[in-house]
DNA sequence: GCCTGAAGGACGGACCGTCACACCATTTGC
DNA sequence: GCAAATGGTGTGACGGTCCGTCCTTCAGGC
């Protein structure tokens, strides 16, 4: 009948994977404090406002955020100008999970796809300015090479800001994604400034094919970038 | 404090769109029936097995295949020999929902980014023979310009064969949604021979590429092919 | 110094999706 | 005719979520 191990009927009857609305949220706004989106000090929008925007009952968001302040994320301040917000001092980052170590190769190909896209599409509707914002955060990269916490942060500032060039909703939301895996994955690699130097001449070359729509270039300069991140795992990781 | 419509705030605190697991198993059967992967006639599982594999609760799967059996999809046999069986004479097509047309432009921005990620892939991973298959498909799709409903089906044969080569479970997944989502985009849109021999000659140039491991050439051969889709849509639609 | 307003914190009841389990009804093959 | 495999049905429990209500804390205005 059926062929044990057809890649078809296994993404077929793939097990549902329902996410309750707490777990997303705490994977959410989680994600968004690790990636640096919510900086530390940043506030919060108020309980009956957050849950309005996130479609959830308050009862159901302040779970999550009570779980993400009791592991100290998250520091909530009582009082008329009070609210929530992000911890000054972020808990260090738990390492990989096993579960996503196994997976490691889908995800820099499942992040291959996104950024690829996301270049070709920014290489086709950018218009002149829009990317100075992003050669500064290339020029803020040069000087963040010793410190690869802070490096990171800005990296992922400009590999957002390429996903909103392309006015997509929602590769701008699977970059989110794709950035925050590859953060875990990559958090507890040695990244020597020479490596970090050369990557962010790559964004300079991206941006600048970018900038001359040459697609092309882009497409090239990114499968690059993401191709030296991929063979510093493949060398540590067990083969994918 | 906000700016309003900041793209970055909007996508961390979008809706947290919960999905039941009665509607993402509806959704994931309807569009395999959609695409043809579950052919007319074709059996599934016994419901016994099938919510093992799925990972609910049987009544819960009943639920989802009551549902499709009302709809006209799915036919429940009885007795010994019996089983749940993909409808011989399958429901026409329900017109795309407004929020999908209103989301269109998304939609093909993202199929751009699977699409292209898989075509690199593929041209690089490829192995020679693991392309026959494709070219069988190719010299199909020849012989059934006539009829859209059947050259559809083995359309999404192709792109996902393309898919399966990349090894990359996501990347599967990801395009066979991505292609369900067009197939509800494009099924009242009139597809001319004329129009669907050059696209097949484009499946016979990115194959082509693909074989030759010139990921650039690929990378090509599918852009030019998914923006033709998207101009007929741009001429239909209201601008996205 | 008191009051108001805005924020987090806590509780209880109700609803609904989901689960696990047992059992019924139907058909086929031996 | 019996056994086995299948879809069909019902019941009770659990848990997540929602909604409403009220409490607690604190800054600022009068």
């Amino acid at each position: 009948m059926t062929v044990a191990g057809d890649p078809r009927e296994e993404t077929l009857f793939a097990p549902v994977r329902s996410q309750t609305a707490f777990e997303e949220t705490v994977d959410r706004l989680g994600t968004a404090i690790k990636l640096g989106l919510l900086p530390p000090g940043a506030k919060l929008p108020a309980e009956r406002e957050l849950c309005a925007k996130l479609g959830i009952a308050r009862s159901t968001l302040r779970q999550a955020l009570t779980a993400l302040a009791q592991s100290g994320h998250l520091r909530a301040v009582r009082g008329r100008s009070g609210g929530t917000f992000v911890a000054e001092r972020p808990p260090p980052a738990d390492p990989p999970s096993a579960e996503l170590l196994a997976r490691w190769r889908d995800v820099c190909d499942w992040r291959l796809a996104i950024e690829l896209g996301v270049v070709v599409l920014a290489a086709e509707r950018s218009e002149p300015g829009q990317l100075a914002p992003l050669e500064q955060v290339v020029d803020e990269l040069d000087g963040l090479l010793e410190d690869f916490a802070a490096y990171r942060q800005a990296d992922v500032r400009f590999h957002l800001g390429l996903a909103e060039l392309t006015g997509s909703p929602r590769l701008l939301a699977a970059m989110t994604e794709a950035q925050g895996e590859m953060t875990d994955l990559i958090s507890y690699i040695a990244h020597p400034p020479e490596v970090l130097a050369s990557a962010n001449a790559q964004h300079r070359r991206l941006l600048a094919a970018v900038g001359a729509h040459d697609t092309a270039a882009a497409a090239q300069a990114i499968a690059e970038h993401l191709h030296g991140t991929e063979h510093v795992l493949a060398g540590l990781l067990p083969a994918g």
